[in-house]
RNA sequence: GCGCCAGUAGCUCAGCUGGAUAGAGUACCUGGCUACGAACCAGGCGGUCGGAGGUUCGAAUCCUUCCUGGCGCGCCA
């Protein structure tokens, strides 16, 4: 319907310069949109507000011209001009149940407006790293991921969901040797556990696992690890947390020549367990990945030198004290930023770019990452890599998710007692969780009530939704038993001629969902749903409790059953979109 | 110091590319179950949209500046 009238406009448009009233270097914006108020009708447009300046006439006088110009049309009743100008349409009542028809006869079709166009999407979202359980804020990108890969299937593009293992690089050593000390303790040794190790309670568990399955085939007794490595020195302070970091590198260092081939045998094992915690955390959070992409495996595959060499065939790479620079600060960048280290390591940064070329060369042309706040600085280098290899940097596009914070205290990323993810969905809930996740707009920061999520679970929005949806089951089941009849197409037929004017609230809400997920896919902005679904299941709710359905008379109960199955449809689609759960009954 | 995000009702938050009288939930007050489900509905209370300028027919929305809070600024990941 909005369609329909941006379509008669741009005709319009045609018309008044055809007419000579407007010139035609006038800015071609026809926009329409649905009007809050219905004394406004059902659609608006500023046209003649935005064209008074380049026709020179009071936008009033102007408004006259352009509905003098406008094309005939059968589904709008009336035209009139408002308030400083606006231009409002009344749609005549077949059109504004029409909405109804398409949900109940066409649903899938109707609720994905294809703005995609089949264009192909990697989606990379969570990537949290395999050294620790998943806390609340690894759990808002991944509600906002995984709502958003469903907003963008819907919204017809191929999406690839994608989880990035970050299985190298230093964090992997500080988790295979803080597993490792475990295993030794488990084995007998008394150790002590470095203040740069990880100390969750997960580790120690990991390190009695591998002692139940290897036995002592690592052993190595505790002083022969210790021995001769620098100290560990407690306190505060630049220098001491320096050398603190020493310690451990030495230590990393050590247990790898001690274990040899091992090594990689301990470290995969607290990988593995890491990961497989993640991933039932993530199954039991209706998330879901089409791949897991392995860190290790572009440089094991020489992904990181192939990139960097592209990157220094096109001049954009140059080396500075014994270490190999990326020019990012020519594409946007700060400043420079380093591939391989004076010791020959390559940086976490080179494999990133990597990834992301890797990505490209799978053909997507959109990537987007979805990343906690912290990570903002980011942004740049890793887009000036891309424009450094294709010219393409506005491809990519970050998704920065803000911090949440706990009631009780911000979350430490190390600290070795969080809540995490994992506990919070055991106690409120997947529904729940994901939904209270999504009710807020991403840049939004967002204070997670703890308590209120552990003992209050019915407070929480989502109900109100998922209600709406067990109330139409149950009145089906209602209508079964007491073996009344519903022909849907004598209901289309018949809602026009409904009493009640508060089914027209509903008829637009209908007709507004497909807008609202096409809006919410354009802004990334899954939470937009949410709340056009709030506003669905609100009139809804309006109109049952004013209103029987399940009545004698058979056109109105034909009529009022067709629009409760198809309020029904569209939160059964739009919770699904969410990844949450429509029940029959609750 | 520089950069990114935020500041809207007592609290938690919406407000889509600038639109008509700034909206929800919650809290508080009043009313509604012999009803197809009361996990619901109807009504009330509650605002200098952080402050000050500016842009225009029109600003919570755009620009400038200041204030406050969060985060980031490594040859860590």
């Amino acid at each position: 319907m909005k369609d329909t009238l941006l379509n008669l406009l741009e005709t319009t448009f045609d018309n008044l310069i055809a007419a000579d009233i407007i010139p035609d270097s006038a800015p071609r914006r026809v926009q329409v949109e649905r009007t809050k108020d219905k004394a406004h009708g059902d659609f608006a447009t500023n046209l003649a507000m935005t064209l008074a300046k380049p026709a020179g006439m009071k936008p009033r006088d102007l408004a006259e011209k352009i509905i003098e110009n406008l094309p005939n049309n059968d589904a709008i009743a009336k035209v009139d001009i408002a308030g400083p100008g606006f231009i409002n349409f009344f749609m005549n009542e077949e059109a504004r149940f029409a909405v109804v028809q398409q949900v109940l006869e066409n649903g899938s079709e109707f609720c994905q407006p294809n703005i995609g166009k089949g264009e192909k999407v990697l989606l990379e979202f969570v990537s949290a790293n395999p050294t620790g359980p998943m806390h609340v804020g690894h759990g808002r990108g991944a509600a906002y991921g995984s709502a958003l890969g469903n907003l963008l299937t819907a919204t017809g593009y191929a999406v690839h969901r994608e989880y990035y293992i970050n299985d190298a690089g230093r964090q992997a050593d500080v988790l295979a040797v803080s597993v490792y000390l475990r295993y030794l303790e488990a084995c007998g040794e008394t150790v002590r556990i470095p203040s740069r190790a990880y100390p969750g309670d997960y580790v120690q568990i990991c390190g009695e696992q591998l002692f139940q399955k290897a036995g002592d085939q690592y052993f190595n007794p505790y002083a022969k690890v210790l021995d001769g490595l620098p100290d560990d020195p407690d306190g505060e302070g630049d220098e001491i947390k320096a050398a603190k970091e020493m310690h451990l590198d030495s230590l990393i260092k050590r247990v790898q020549e001690l274990l040899g081939n091992d090594y990689r045998e301990v470290q995969d094992f607290g990988l593995n367990a890491q990961m497989d915690a993640i991933r039932s955390t993530l199954d039991a959070f209706s998330v879901e990945f089409d791949q897991w992409f392995s860190e290790r495996t572009l440089s094991e595959s020489g992904a990181i030198e192939k990139a960097i060499e592209r990157l220094r065939e096109r001049g954009h790479v140059y080396e500075q004290d014994g270490a190999i620079w990326l020019r990012t600060s020519e594409l946007g960048d700060e400043k420079d930023r380093v591939l391989i280290r004076e010791n020959g390591l390559h940086t976490y940064f080179a494999a990133d770019v990597a990834y992301h070329l890797d990505k490209l060369d799978r053909g997507f042309e959109n990537l987007i990452d979805v990343w906690g706040a912290d990570h903002h600085g980011y942004i740049a280098r890793v887009r000036a890599a891309i424009e450094a290899l294709t010219g393409k940097g506005d491809l990519f596009q970050v998704a920065l998710i803000q911090f949440v914070t706990l009631s009780s205290g911000r979350m430490g990323k190390r600290s070795g007692n969080f809540v995490t993810l994992s506990q919070l969905i055991d106690e409120a809930g997947c529904d729940a969780t994901r939904f209270f996740y999504l009710t807020r707009s991403p840049e939004q920061h967002l204070e997670f009530d703890i308590d209120l999520a552990r003992s209050q679970t019915s407070d929480n929005p989502v109900y109100y939704l998922q209600y709406a949806h067990a109330r139409v089951c149950s009145m089906m089941r209602e209508l079964e038993e007491r073996k009344l009849s519903y022909d849907q197409s004598n209901g289309l037929a018949n809602l026009a001629n409904l009493p009640e004017p508060n089914i027209e609230d509903l008829a637009k809400r209908l007709a507004a969902w497909p807008e609202a997920l096409a809006n919410a896919a354009r802004n990334r902005a899954p939470h937009q749903l949410t709340y056009a679904l709030r506003d669905l299941a609100q009139d809804f709710h309006t109109w049952y409790n004013s209103n029987k359905v399940l009545v004698d008379d058979d056109n109105t109960r034909h009529a009022r059953m067709a629009m409760a199955v198809a309020v029904k449809n569209i939160i059964a689609n739009g919770l699904s979109l969410l990844g949450v759960s429509a029940p029959e009954k609750m």
